[in-house]
DNA sequence: TTGAAAGCGGTACCAG
DNA sequence: CTGGTACCGCTTTCAA
């Protein structure tokens, strides 16, 4: 400690590496070994090296460290091979984005596989090859397979979060999306506020039974109408196929079945088949969905939806980015700003051109 | 242009300044001459340069101009001087982002001024010396007064953005802030939708009825109401002088004058008075606020409050420096990404410690 | 009016 | 194991 005197520990501007070199008595490059973990350095010069830079408050400049590394990331987006219009919205808003990541110095790529295919996913994360790929961010199930492959991509070091739909179960995961069973409740809350009646029926609909934020979202609205609103009781969930089916055969026999049907909560992205239905029977019902996009924004301003909940896909992908940065260049992230909201969307709070694409 | 045959347009990799004097002929110094305006080169030159600019699509590097530059922005967030949470919440945003920034080569600083002294503000504005601030972000009211202060602070080469309250008055205006019209209407179709009667008076608390914000979310709940809730009665707002004597006074006068008040709706972002007296009369009434601070979020959980409509503080400190930079940098901005959302909150969807600071 | 060259804060190759 | 040094993309004196 009676090195050198006292350090200013607060100066005029940031301490750099020379500052770093020169207080620890080392060169540059030996500063940037530490700095970077690289081998072939004596314990003792590393501690040297460790030392001035906490002394000195040092902390590494990104920019010029991107700029000198030409450092370039390249990441893939693994998206679901499915018409659902959030996905295509999605797989848009990355292609919009890449143009001017490419000024940050990151390049994306979208791929699509089938979501139902853990295999197919599994092969597809397999096939990421190392020297070409730092990092992906994939929409998948949470099956073992998909798990597995998720783990063996980490572990060849390429960076892995988990998009839309969680992946709780693989090692060190990140996540980016909604709270999908506060989602769930919050559209309950909003399903029984907005009724006008206290009882009768509530349909559940759904883009697959298997997915993971599908029975989150169902679990937290069952239990807030089950609490709050116990005059109402919720029907087993109905998968939608086929948007044409749906419309024209299975909603109309659910109404005719159940005649007190007082509201319908659509978990699914895709909404052209409940639209359609709803556009030809003038019903007396409370509709609520998820994901704003131009079909739905409609729905939602003709008064066909009240309620929208949904995520901001310009957020998703950014937060995607960063998260998948900060975890290849092995640096924290802000939190707060990561966490993706979940948003209410009424014809009363809905943005000009939202859902512009 | 059958100049010097083709170019190619997409390369492996960026063109960069060395590539643009190359292919227009002439030096690196010429090159960023033209590239930053500055005086000295020739019109055939500079025409020479562009064309080079063009052919190879060439963007700067920020990162290294900033870099090379030893570029610093050093920009000042005029809020209010007021005991409001939010605004004590913003400021302590600010300076908990301030850290961060540093690394991004841009400093912030707080300044206080009361809202309501336009002299005072325009004088703060007046005193920002040019030589030591890039860019301000404003707090105020839409005055004569402050307007022209803002412009002059412009003239002089400092970026103005007006922060919560926009002042659309003032020439070449950036706005930071939500919709507060907007913010007004889905208050109010939240106060009728979670009412579970159909006519009743509704209250309306503000901070300051001079305040531009107040008055925008005044306008449009009251359209709502009218239009959507027609049964109900929006009282003339109350202006909150004092927390203690709105608890104690002024809101049991209120509903005992109005026995039949069913909702109250408060503009302002500091609710402490009103919690107060919500707190020990145990009514049934449909209370909407603004902002979620700890305060708030209490009250939210605990039923006191049906929703809070609310804008992160993080995403408004953020977005304004965003804008600040793009301002000073004289390069445009993504529009989508500083849309700051009207966010609504229900007891369903608050995220834990959302309000922490 | 123009160009050469020295940095900005780091990184990485090549000697020693 | 360590140091010298060229260089990343751009800016900015200082001369010419």
């Amino acid at each position: 400690m009676p090195e050198s005197g006292k350090v200013k520990l607060v100066q005029g501007s940031k301490p750099t590496v020379i500052d770093i070199a020169r207080h620890a008595g080392v060169s540059l490059a030996t500063v940037d070994r530490v700095l970077n973990d690289r081998p072939g350095v004596r314990v003792v010069t590393m501690e040297r090296v460790h030392k001035a830079v906490n002394e000195l408050g040092y902390i590494r400049d990104t920019a010029a460290a991107n700029l000198a590394r030409q450092r370039v990331y390249r990441f893939v987006f693994l998206l679901p091979e499915s018409t659902e219009e959030y996905i295509d919205a999605l797989q848009q808003e990355v292609t919009s984005q890449s143009r001017s990541l490419i000024n940050e110095r990151t390049h994306v790529v979208t791929i699509r596989v089938s979501y139902f295919d853990s295999t197919e996913i599994a092969i597809s994360l397999d096939n990421l090859d190392r020297e070409k790929v730092d990092g992906v961010a994939v929409v998948a199930p949470e099956t073992p397979t998909v798990r597995d492959a998720v783990t063996r991509t980490r572990e060849r070091g390429i960076a892995v979060v988990a998009l839309l739909t969680d992946l709780p179960s693989s090692p060190r995961n990140h996540f980016v999306g909604i709270d999908n069973k506060a989602a769930g409740q919050t559209a309950a809350k909003l399903m029984g506020s907005f009724s006008t009646v206290e009882s009768g029926k509530v349909l559940v609909l759904t883009g697959s039974r298997l997915a993971r934020d599908h029975l989150e979202r169902r679990y937290g609205f069952d239990q807030v109408m089950e609490q709050q609103f116990p005059g109402f009781a919720v029907l087993p969930t109905i998968e939608i196929h086929d948007h044409e089916v749906l419309a024209e055969k299975i909603l109309p026999e659910a109404l005719s079945n159940w005649p007190d049907i007082r509201g319908i909560y659509s978990t699914a992205s895709s909404n052209k088949g409940l639209i359609g239905f709803l556009n030809k029977e003038l019903l007396d019902l409370v509709v609520i969905a998820h994901e704003l996009t131009p079909t739905s924004q409609i729905a939602l301003q003709q008064g066909l939806f009240a309620a929208l909940i949904s995520q901001d896909k310009g957020h998703i992908v950014r937060s995607a980015v960063r998260l998948m940065r900060s975890t290849v260049d092995a640096v924290p992230y802000n939190a707060t700003q990561e966490r993706i909201r979940i948003e209410i969307f009424l014809k009363e709070n809905l943005p000009v051109n939202a859902a512009d694409t």
